[in-house]
DNA sequence: CTATTATTTCGATTATACTAGAAATATTTA
DNA sequence: TAAATATTTCTAGTATAATCGAAATAATAG
């Protein structure tokens, strides 16, 4: 993954409340939730909700199903896991590079 | 960590130029860089960057020492590594729960 | 003390984000 | 078709963020 295509979305789950959409979202699984659940947990205005899933689902991480009146929505956890990794990556890249200055340090020892 | 520390974080990596700057840091490892080494690597005016830098330094991933005329940054990898947990944590939750409930039908059946 | 280099503060501009009520639309049920 | 429920669009106010030049400050070297 690229930083241009890491950073929107981690921009997105920087806002507390779309945070919590999508921790609400990954205990809900797969299967989702539909929308009126959301905000029911969130405590949040319908419209105020909608802004937010509109956010997320540009930048990947959310998918919408209709069914009925329902809106499903539910995480799209490759989505997700991407961005963690691309940080994972980021934060452990020098670790990696320690190790290997490490041993070349007790090589030339 | 709890989501409301979270999210801060989230949203400074969240912006282009600053996740650039995460990045270079990372790169550059524990010693970290002078301010100056970073505003011609991002190509970035002086000012700009102090402001994005204040920013990385208000939500603890970044660290600054002086020496001499140059301020030197560097990353706070564990801080770094709080927040790629963080995500890791969400997105992996259900994975785990959904082998419970797998192993929970395969008892079942 | 002066000059030099590094970095920050100030100030102003412009852009983007958040919030949420009211009205509109969509979908199903009676 | 009418009523009920779910969700979205519209709109507008308010707040926060990004940008960067110019001037100010900090630290050292000569």
């Amino acid at each position: 993954m690229k930083l241009e295509d890491a950073a929107e979305p981690l921009a997105q789950l920087g806002n507390p409340t779309r945070l919590e959409v999508v921790r609400y979202l990954v205990k809900a699984g797969p299967s989702g939730v539909p929308v009126g659940s959301i905000q029911k947990q969130l405590k949040s205005p319908a419209s105020t909700l909608t802004h937010h899933l509109k956010h997320l689902k540009g930048v990947g991480l959310l998918m919408q199903k209709r069914e009925k009146t329902n809106l499903w929505c539910s995480i799209n956890f490759d989505r997700l896991h991407e961005v963690s990794d691309f940080l994972l990556e980021e934060c452990c890249s020098f670790s990696l590079r320690e190790s290997d200055k490490a041993k070349t340090e007790r090589d030339a020892a």
